[in-house]
RNA sequence: GGAGAGGUGGCAGAGCGGUUGAAUGCGCCAGACUUGAAAUCUGGUAUGGGCUUCGGCUCAUCGGGGGUUCGAAUCCCCCCCUCUCCGCCA
């Protein structure tokens, strides 16, 4: 949620903002269900405060009378029975004149809401300009020594490159046939040592936040109420990619979602609360289970682990001071995380600045990171994959866009501290998704004969063994 | 799944139709006393919104929403949540 009053005051940004994303939006719309309702508050307010002070005033004497009528019969009590008809005539008839105006607010007030929980976080100055990922701006490429990106995996390696389909065949790593029995299409079911190496680059990654960079671990639901959904700013934008668990039909209290993202349940934690200074920046990582319906997707990426319903991912979550330099020293230094652990694992990668189109409603800023996956893209003229980058992370900078629309904020100067409360930032980005992390493993670390040597990082979450295959 | 109890400020806990945005205690902040601290005393201490001549004024909020009433934390209805007992259960 952004700041109606900064709209109020700066309506072009907003505006320009929406249109940098290719989000359609009616600011001006905005501001006219705005002005009015606060034409409308003031007005209401006058009326409810001599209604107040009238009941004030005239409360105490309807009770005396009420007192006093007891007992009495006839004309006499008729007289005062009139005294306090005519006393509670006039808060009646101001009464009347505030619902009146309370009744237009309450119809205006959800379209003005609904309209606000449209409008974009305004991209940062310094993001690029762009329609979508196409346009998103390369900044960054790192190999380890010995490989080089420019040339192809056979010029490095001196051997094709298999796919990662055809290395989980070979090693029986991953059942599609029977995932997708089981549970329809971009289904999968990780076996034997596909499922340890799955199981050990997460918790290389988990363990690896906790103690080397002092998050706090953590787990979370993910089923949430709807709150959490718009809380965290995936609805209601994002509303298709959600799985709905449909509860209100069967008589439970109220539907649940599935989170596509740790991200939900580790921003809700703190959700309603002011959070002590003193305990800021939180940050916390969790490990869950992320569920996507890829509505839109259809066709895309239908082979393979790349882009499934259901996976696992390792996400760090920081919520900070609301001071833009912080938030911007975070952010580089949670993507300064993620390369650390892919520079540990000898995966090729590139960070991308990502444009104005791709930033999705609730990011200021995002740096996407994509690992070198030998075996995708297309075919070259020998029939073996050029090789391309795929997405593994995503770095997210959301000022305070989340913290707002969670009720999340903080008073400066500590507990003691008066004055105001203080919306607080948050960002958040990956630290390692599996299975789609598995792709860029696999197929880098594959050899001639079409072993896989495992990751040194990761032998010690494999009981040491040093190869698949 | 069955039966019951309950949701009040940072916490504990009164109030159950009228100067109650809310007693009292604890906590916290400031001041006094003190060489300093403790103890004691005094004062202060919710959140959000609107208006403002920036001195303030004002509205809303006692889980949430609606209703009754001149007036609701207090009465009525719906919803949400928590707890206890029984049953089932990884």
């Amino acid at each position: 949620m952004i700041d109606l009053k900064q709209l109020r005051d700066n309506p072009a940004r907003f505006a320009l903002g929406a249109k940098a994303k290719n989000v359609s939006v009616d600011v001006e719309r905005i501001i006219a269900l705005d002005a009015r309702k606060r034409t409308l508050q003031t007005e209401f307010e006058k009326l409810r405060a001599e209604q107040n002070r009238l009941a004030k005033e005239i409360g105490p004497q309807i009770g005396k009378l009420k007192g006093s009528i007891k007992g009495k019969h006839g004309a006499e009590a008729d007289a005062i029975q009139h005294e306090i008809d005519a006393l509670s005539a006039k808060p009646v008839a101001l009464k009347a004149a505030s619902q009146a105006i309370e009744s237009e607010i309450a119809t205006l007030d959800p379209e003005l809401q609904q309209l606000l929980l449209q409008v974009p976080l305004p991209p940062d100055p310094d993001v690029p300009i762009g329609k979508g990922s196409e346009d998103n701006i390369e900044i960054s490429r790192w190999a380890p020594p010995g490989y080089d990106l420019a040339k192809s995996f056979e010029a490095n390696r001196g051997f094709k490159p298999r796919t990662h389909l055809q290395l989980i065949e070979r090693h029986g790593l991953v059942s599609f046939e029977r995932g997708v029995k089981l549970a329809g299409t971009r289904s999968y079911i990780l076996t034997g040592a596909g499922m340890l190496l799955h199981n050990a680059i997460l918790r290389y990654a988990f363990d690896t936040m906790v103690h080397t960079h002092g998050f706090t671990p953590m787990s979370v639901p993910v089923i949430v109420r709807e709150e959490a959904m718009v809380g965290t700013g995936f609805f209601p934008a994002g509303r298709e990619q959600a799985y709905l668990v449909d509860e209100k039909n069967r008589g439970g209290s109220h539907d649940s979602f599935l989170t596509g993202t740790g991200e939900v349940g580790l921003m809700g934690v703190h959700m309603d609360e002011i959070l002590d200074e003193t305990s800021l920046p939180v940050r916390y990582v969790t490990v869950s289970t992320c569920f996507r319906r890829e509505a839109g997707a259809a066709g895309k990426d239908t082979a393979g682990l790349y882009r499934i319903h259901q996976f696992d991912k390792v996400e760090q979550v920081v919520i900070c001071r609301a001071d833009e330099n912080e938030s911007r020293a975070w952010h580089k230094k949670m993507i300064g995380f993620v390369e650390q652990l892919l520079q540990s694992l000898g995966l090729p990668y590139r960070l991308l600045q990502c444009c104005t189109g791709d930033l999705g409603v609730k990011n200021a800023d995002m740096v996407d990171i994509e690992c070198w996956m030998p075996g995708r893209g297309e075919a070259g003229p020998d029939g073996t994959p050029r090789g391309e980058f795929g997405e593994t992370h995503s770095a997210s900078r959301l000022y305070d866009f989340q913290c707002r629309r969670l009720n999340m904020r903080y008073r400066p100067g500590g507990a003691g501290a008066k004055g105001e409360t203080v919306v607080c930032h948050s960002l958040n980005n990956t630290v390692a998704a599996s299975p789609r992390i598995l792709i860029p493993i696999l197929e880098m670390y594959q050899n001639a004969d079409g072993s896989i040597t495992i990751p040194s990082a990761l032998r010690p979450y494999m009981n040491g063994a040093e190869r698949i295959g």
